[in-house]
DNA sequence: CGTTAAGTTGAAGTGAATCAAGTACCGTGG
DNA sequence: CCACGGTACTTGATTCACTTCAACTTAACG
């Protein structure tokens, strides 16, 4: 089993544009808008269309822009200077990036990445504080925003910091996707845009790692893959290796 | 050099009373609100004191309460069942407790512990939103709160994630420590409330590591400490030990 | 002055990184 | 159609940093 992920990064992208071209303004960030605080927004936003693979922001930077992420998906990392790599999560249409700078005023804290082509809307961090003064209904958005980010974080110091094996590590892991994943026949599946490596690089361990741990998770029955789609088929099972 | 931290834990008590006491309506939760919002606060909220090592809320409960540390430190960390703690951070006076959690309605992400006695302002959650919602003005400090303990999780996960070796993660907790210490004669210092063994909660290694790490940092005149205070002699040298 | 918690130091054991040598798969172009 | 290069994944052998265990010293506090 091969994860075909540079072909599926690519087919994804056409189902995307298609769902989601028409209704971006129903996301949680425009919805509560009033018809005339949309305008405002429109009138301060400027629109970007961007290819895979590139970076939007880097961390160290100082903060200019606040990025809400209409079509696409974003991989949300941190590099240290000898080229390792952690991977905090991807970012999904609806969300909105660089809320936290904007707010400190503190360089980014993480590199934004586009892993598929992606539609951007992008303000001047002035002129976002601005918008929130005039939009105070916009603020529950924003804080409900920075409050997912921050518990996104705390999710992975879990893993990272009290996993102590690799197995529990990947298999926390495996369970948080999960909780976002469909419920289907065999049990709940989610499909997972990132290689081995990718993979390691969000809870640390080597690409050798997770190919081992992986094959010893499938021997056991606890999930299975086809192609780049997991099926958790023991969740129990899987929940009783994080003890470990 | 043996910590004497629990001396010290009593001991810092009576000088931050003298110091807080009277003036902890100027932190920066305070600071811009109105005389009349300042006394819709006070009718909302309930006063209480807390001695050492009380624990305040607890990562999983479901949050009913808002917290504002107005004396006193909190240790903030998480906990898996096996008795693993991972320590994010110790809250300072005028930090607000359980922001995350009043706005996306998840349980509680950490558990908040009382290190020194504390006096504590707390909102029920719902009393909380109101406030806000009656006084846009303090969205902003919310929103700067909820943005620092992002960053320090951020922190943390930098530290734990990408430093390979527990010397690197040592180095880049002490300077991450150092930059909100104090500057003096032979350089920047700061005091350290916890033992070798939450330090090592904090990266994520064993006591015996931080004692053995610490050691050579102080053999290589890297730090050096008077107590439980710690005096950062090389900088220079300790940011070259991130890099291993 | 005895008890308890914290810190020190050495020796042994181990999980995971690293190294190395493969295989499988995809896209490209002859 | 097949040879080609590139990337991802697999799998075994070796190595090493850190944990664990254990014995000990030091400090704090009633």
């Amino acid at each position: 089993m091969t994860a075909k992920v540079s072909k599926v990064r690519k087919a994804v992208l056409t189902m995307k544009q298609i769902q989601l071209r028409c209704d971006w303004k129903v996301g949680p960030f425009f919805k509560p808008l009033s018809p005339e605080a949309l305008r405002d927004f429109e009138s301060l936003e400027s629109r970007s269309f961007h290819g895979a693979n590139v970076t939007l922001f880097a961390e160290q930077q100082t903060s200019s822009r606040v990025l809400v992420l209409l079509e696409g998906e974003v991989r949300l990392s941190m590099n240290s200077s000898e080229g390792k790599r952690l991977i905090l999560g991807v970012a999904r249409p609806g969300e909105i990036l660089g809320l936290s700078s904007a707010f400190s005023g503190c360089p980014y804290e993480v590199t934004a990445e586009t892993l598929f082509p992606c539609q951007i809307a992008s303000l001047h961090r002035g002129d976002f504080l601005a918008f929130l003064k005039h939009n105070p209904v916009a603020y529950d958005t924003v804080a409900l925003g920075l409050s997912l980010d921050y518990k996104r974080a705390c999710e992975r110091l879990r893993t990272l910091g009290l996993g102590c094996t690799s197995h529990a590590k990947l298999a926390r892991l495996l369970l948080e996707w999960c909780a976002v994943g469909k419920e289907s026949g065999q049990g709940p599946h989610f499909t997972v845009p990132l290689t081995h490596r990718e993979i390691g690089e969000c809870i640390g361990v080597s690409r050798e790692t997770v190919s081992r741990t992986l094959k010893e998770f499938k021997r056991k029955r606890l999930v299975d893959f086809h192609g780049s789609t997991c099926v958790v088929s023991d969740h129990r099972g899987l929940e009783s290796c994080c003890l470990t």
